[in-house]
RNA sequence: GGGCCAUUAGCUCAGUUGGUUAGAGCGCACCCCUGAUAAGGGUGAGGUCCGGUGUUCGAGUCACCGAUGGCCCA
């Protein structure tokens, strides 16, 4: 080091404290795992939902209700899947509240029903009898009441605003007095009905069983063949190779053969009829299995009888069917093999096929029950035939089968309404045969003991074609693990066909997004039996009906109900388990019969019918608050087309003529990284509670509104890595307006737009159109188009463009430079533009920058005053006067030229940097370089030259030290670095040269210009840092 | 087993009525900066559009078959 450069160096002013660099309180680091609960207390502190939606009604806003769909107390805690849901519902109703609407949300719970029940009873000490049945939903109620704090907790820490001081509560006294209102309701129009319902049942608990009660495992059962005789009078003309022929069924439960009122063939399959020879019977089984029928008719007949003696010392020449081996297995094993081998040559011989028929053309032919006389059972088509086993003909008996039973509901709802096949359930509680058996040796007999004897029947009928032992899997009890078995018992329906119409002609009239939730729901409503809406359980609400004890005879009227209505609202459902019907009935209460005394039904109602009457028990219960229906929108998984889509509209049609909903929106289920779903045995649950206290609640929501929620959506690791980058940058970004904006005070400093730049210009036109994007996003719905929109702003328009060329400006102008206010005026204009955009999506943050911005830089938003919360403010409407640029193509074009120069200029760095000369010289930034741009004269062509920005412009927008047109000659660009490109505004072609600049740097903002050195003063600066310090008040730091 | 849905770069998403060489941001690699600094800038590499067959002059886009995954039902 030179002994001058020395002197200048300890005399050199510290230049960087002159500079006007961002200043701000606002954290780079977010901290959001206590930032965010200060948050969420200042709001509730400062009761912010209820201001802010106070105002709007006050103001007579528009109503946007989106009812809640209430979650299930099962749990403490809540799922991803669930924070997914209510994170949409925030988004959806915090937007709308922006776009001026009262759009208030009462968050509401499940918390009746038989998971609750089931996990309370598990807790019992001394098991379920050691308890009453007032004491156990006393613990129900305590379990539920629990379970929505610790929900409620992890709602909140969500972000979610609502009223969360008055949530509704499906257990609540209030709704469950409303909900037998309702049921009366209906019952009092005819949509109610008792009729027989099969259901898993326990005869060694004497209980009806949930099919989560249920658990499977291995059990031997008796598999028989069984014919049924065609009944010869059904016969269809050209059906006569029919004649005589039996139906062959094959089950793996022979007790329930009594209770067999129907065959169910397949439609699409092919039967066909073939003769057995040896004794000439004809036989109707699925063309498919009629191989396996005869092998099973061949052991048969080697069994009972002799006459395939000969057959079979014919086919293998030894073996006999006497006892003549010394080891009786492998004898029987030989006897296996010798008829297996026999199968084929039988098949074509002595089993020829007589005619084949469609599964479809059999269907109301009827057969004779194999021991029941009289009882002829119709043949009927159903797609649950399968040829995995058996004959392709299914033995059914609607008592005993849910298959069986839906079968024949759509036979007695359709082609058999006036001959109904009904139901026959010949077993009582315990499992014991009725008289409905019809045979004296069974009656009284347990069901168990049953296969024997129906077994032994049918021999002796003929009617048993074959029976083995078969090792499957089978039901059983969760509580005693005995077999269970379907039993067909009294249940409450409501009749769907009387609203199935007017249900599906809502369903029209709703709005459901994505549009293929309409046929998903439709085509359910179309083909849903009738809703079985009684539970025998006791956590519920009971179904409000008595019966005589003389007559037995049901009561339920107007005065019944309202006497309950007015109770139950004082003390609850549990009043009906803890008082007697003579205590729940007024005095005078008489049966028709003249009975005065009565008992209760003991069933509860579905838990799907509490939830289905939100419509009535909370919408219409608040139309203070929440007005009349139909809402606006209900907002669930995309499995709530079958459960409370299904049971709100279906219940709503039958109380109110009407679906309680004008759209409907789902959303798919959260699967891991990979597309699988979660499970604690795969060990891919992701916790939200989780990812709040690692990143904060604002990065989940960032998930959600990142994702196309119509669909199955996704989180792992990777995904939350993308998020909290993604969350940091518009963190940055905002925090970049924030600091620069240090000093501006928008009454004063406000550039009119004449006065703003290009740059400014295009890019208060750009924040416009993000403005008209995400408004269009949010309006339908896209939240993930809001996201790929704002990222794309932040990175690209604001980080890389226009922060990246106003650095310069904002840093080493003087203060009040006309051009350095015009950027904070346009910083100003973007940053209070954008923070109301974020509140949907990420209100915490948008908070806390709030929180960070001078109370005099604070806009009204439209009120008296700046709103405390920047949650209160509205959502952006365009700004036309921005909006509106009609130079953006030019601009653009000017742009695509600094993009291309700079690309050259990057190149031109490399390059020197992999200099060897020591006379070169290495670039280390690019305001060293001075850019020439010159057009390429070819073909004739003429060049243009619209560039209409002057030289310090285009400097300062290309960040380089230098730029010269030169659109006269074709450059030369041997000895250069050059670069040839493609542009509308500059020319076909042009060229780019790119050279050392032979000016100095400037020691304060480190761009090379001609006029540094040119100042006594300070020899080190340039004209315009000159100006900058000259103006300031004081003598600049020396170091 | 049935109904519905999804599959485009490592990730999240675009991709009009079928029409040039399939795009964006992130991530990644490399480079720069150290005056947004647990920040910022630049350059670049990434695609068998799930697979197959068909329709068409032409298919990511339409039809059919299949695979994988998901929801609902059985």
């Amino acid at each position: 080091m030179t002994s001058a450069e020395n002197t200048s160096e300890n005399s050199k002013i510290n230049y960087k404290e002159t500079l006007l660099l961002p200043e701000t309180t606002f954290k780079m680091k977010a901290g959001a795992a206590t930032r965010e609960p200060e948050i969420e207390q200042f709001w509730d502190d400062q009761q912010i939902y209820f201001k802010a939606q106070e105002q709007r009604k006050a103001s007579g806003a528009e109503k946007f209700i989106l009812h809640d769909g209430p979650p299930y107390l099962s749990s403490d805690k809540i799922h991803i899947g669930t924070a997914l849901n209510k994170i949409l519902k925030d988004i959806v109703t915090r937007y709308q509240y922006q776009r001026g609407h009262y759009a208030p949300y009462v968050p509401g719970y499940d918390g009746h029903g038989l998971p609750i029940e089931n996990a309370v009873v598990k807790s019992i000490k001394g098991g379920r009898k050691a308890i009453s049945d007032v004491e156990l939903r006393q613990k129900c109620r305590d379990f539920g009441a629990k379970n929505l704090k610790g929900q409620e907790t992890n709602f909140k820490r969500l972000g979610v605003w609502g009223d969360w001081e008055h949530p509704y509560i499906t257990t609540d006294p209030k709704f469950e007095a409303t909900q037998i209102k309702a049921f009366y309701e209906m019952h009092k129009k005819d949509y109610v009905y008792k009729g027989l319902k099969p259901v898993y049942w326990c005869s060694h608990c004497e209980t009806a069983l949930a099919d989560a009660e249920v658990e499977y495992d291995n059990h031997t059962s008796d598999s028989i063949y069984v014919k049924f005789a065609i009944d010869n009078s059904s016969l269809k003309p050209g059906q006569e190779m029919l004649k005589d022929a039996s139906v062959v069924i094959w089950t793996t439960t022979p007790w329930t053969i009594p209770a067999n009122l129907a065959l169910s063939v397949h439609p699409e399959y092919e039967y066909e009829v073939f003769e057995e020879k040896i004794s000439g019977q004809k036989y109707l089984v699925a063309s498919e299995l009629k191989e396996q029928v005869i092998e099973c008719l061949v052991k048969e007949l080697a069994k009972i009888g002799k006459q395939l003696e000969p057959t079979l010392e014919g086919a293998s020449g030894k073996v006999t069917a006497s006892n003549e081996a010394p080891n009786k297995g492998m004898k029987l094993l030989n006897i296996q093999a010798a008829m297996m081998s026999m199968i084929k040559p039988l098949n074509e011989s002595t089993f020829p096929t007589l005619a084949k028929i469609k599964g479809k053309d059999l269907e109301f032919l009827n057969a004779h029950h194999p021991f029941i006389n009289d009882r002829v059972v119709p043949i009927l088509t159903g797609r649950h035939v399968t040829l995995e086993a058996g004959t392709g003909v299914v033995h059914t008996a609607p008592g005993h089968g849910m298959e069986d039973y839906v079968i024949c509901q759509q036979y007695d709802n359709g082609p058999l309404k006036n001959n109904p096949i009904g139901i026959v359930s010949p077993v009582d509680a315990k499992g014991v045969f009725t008289d409905k058996a019809q045979e004296p040796r069974l009656i009284g007999q347990h069901y168990s003991k049953g296969n024997e004897i129906v077994i032994e029947i049918l021999k002796e009928k003929g009617a048993l074609l074959g029976h083995r032992k078969i090792d499957h899997s089978y039901p059983h009890c969760w509580r005693c693990h005995q077999p269970v078995i379907y039993r067909a018992t009294e249940q409450w329906f409501i009749s769907i066909d009387k609203i199935r119409n007017e249900a599906l002609g809502e369903i029209k009239q709703a709005k459901w997004i994505p549009e293929r939730g309409e046929a998903r729901i439709a085509s359910m409503v179309e083909g849903r039996g009738d809703w079985c809406i009684s539970r025998q359980r006791v956590w519920g609400v009971p179904i409000p009906v008595f019966y005589c004890k003389a007559c037995d005879k049901p009561l339920i009227n107007e005065k019944t109900t309202e006497d309950l209505y007015d109770l139950f609202c004082k003390e609850s459902s549990d009043a009906w388990w803890a008082k007697s019907a003579a205590e729940l009935l007024s005095d005078d209460t008489t049966c028709a019969c003249g009975s005065k005394e009565f008992t209760k039904e003991t069933d509860i109602m579905d838990v799907w019918f509490d939830s289905g009457i939100t419509h009535t028990a909370v919408v219409e219960a608040r139309k203070d608050e929440l007005g009349e229906i139909p809402v606006e929108l209900y907002l669930e998984g995309s499995d709530q087309h079958r459960g409370w889509f299904q049971s709100s509209l279906l219940t709503s049609v039958m109380l109110h003529q009407k679906a309680p909903f004008k759209s409907v929106l789902t959303h798919g289920f959260v699967l891991d990284g990979n597309g699988r779903k979660m499970s604690k045995s795969l060990g891919n649950v992701i916790d939200p509670n989780k990812i709040m206290n690692q990143y904060g609640a604002d990065v989940l929501r960032l998930w959600v509104a990142s994702v196309d929620y119509s669909v199955d959506v996704r989180i792992g690791d990777e995904i939350i890595k993308q998020l909290v980058e993604v969350y940091k940058k518009v963190r940055n970004t905002m925090r970049f307006m924030l600091g620069n904006l240090a000093g501006f005070d928008p009454d004063s400093h406000t550039e009119p737009y004449e006065n703003l730049s290009d740059l400014d210009k295009y890019t208060l036109h750009r924040m416009q159109e993000v403005v008209s994007k995400l408004t269009e996003a949010f309006d339908h719905y896209q939240f993930h188009h809001y996201y790929q929109v704002l990222q794309n702003f932040c990175v690209t328009e604001l980080s890389s463009l226009y922060f990246d060329v106003a650095k310069d400006v904002l840093y080493c102008d003087p203060e009040n430079a006309p051009r350095r206010r015009a950027m904070q005026t346009v910083l100003y204009e973007v940053f209070t533009t954008m923070l109301p955009m974020l509140v949907p999506v990420a209100p915490h943050l948008a908070e806390d920058i709030w929180s960070h911005l001078q109370e005099e830089q604070k806009p009204n938003y439209g009120f008296d005053m700046p709103p405390v919360s920047i949650t209160m403010a509205p959502w952006p409407e365009l700004n036309q006067k921005y909006y509106k640029y009609d130079e953006r193509e030019q601009f653009e074009a000017i742009l695509a030229l600094k993009y291309d120069v700079n690309r050259s200029m990057e190149r031109f760095k490399e390059i020197s940097y992999n200099l060897t000369s020591a006379s070169d010289k290495k670039i280390e930034q690019l305001t060293e370089i001075v850019a020439t741009i010159g057009a390429v004269v070819q073909n004739g062509l003429e060049p243009i030259n619209r560039i209409d920005m002057n030289k310090t412009d285009l400097e300062m927008l290309f960040l380089c030290s230098e730029v010269n047109l030169n659109f006269e000659e074709d450059l030369d660009l041997s000895g250069y670095f050059g670069h040839y490109g493609n542009n509308s505004l500059v020319g076909e072609q042009y060229s780019i040269k790119c050279s050392v600049s032979s000016y100095s740097k400037c020691e304060r903002c480190w761009n090379y210009r001609e006029s540094v050195g040119t100042f006594a003063d300070h020899p080190d600066i340039c004209e315009r840092c000159h100006g900058a310090v000259s103006e300031m008040p004081r003598e600049a730091p020396v170091t």
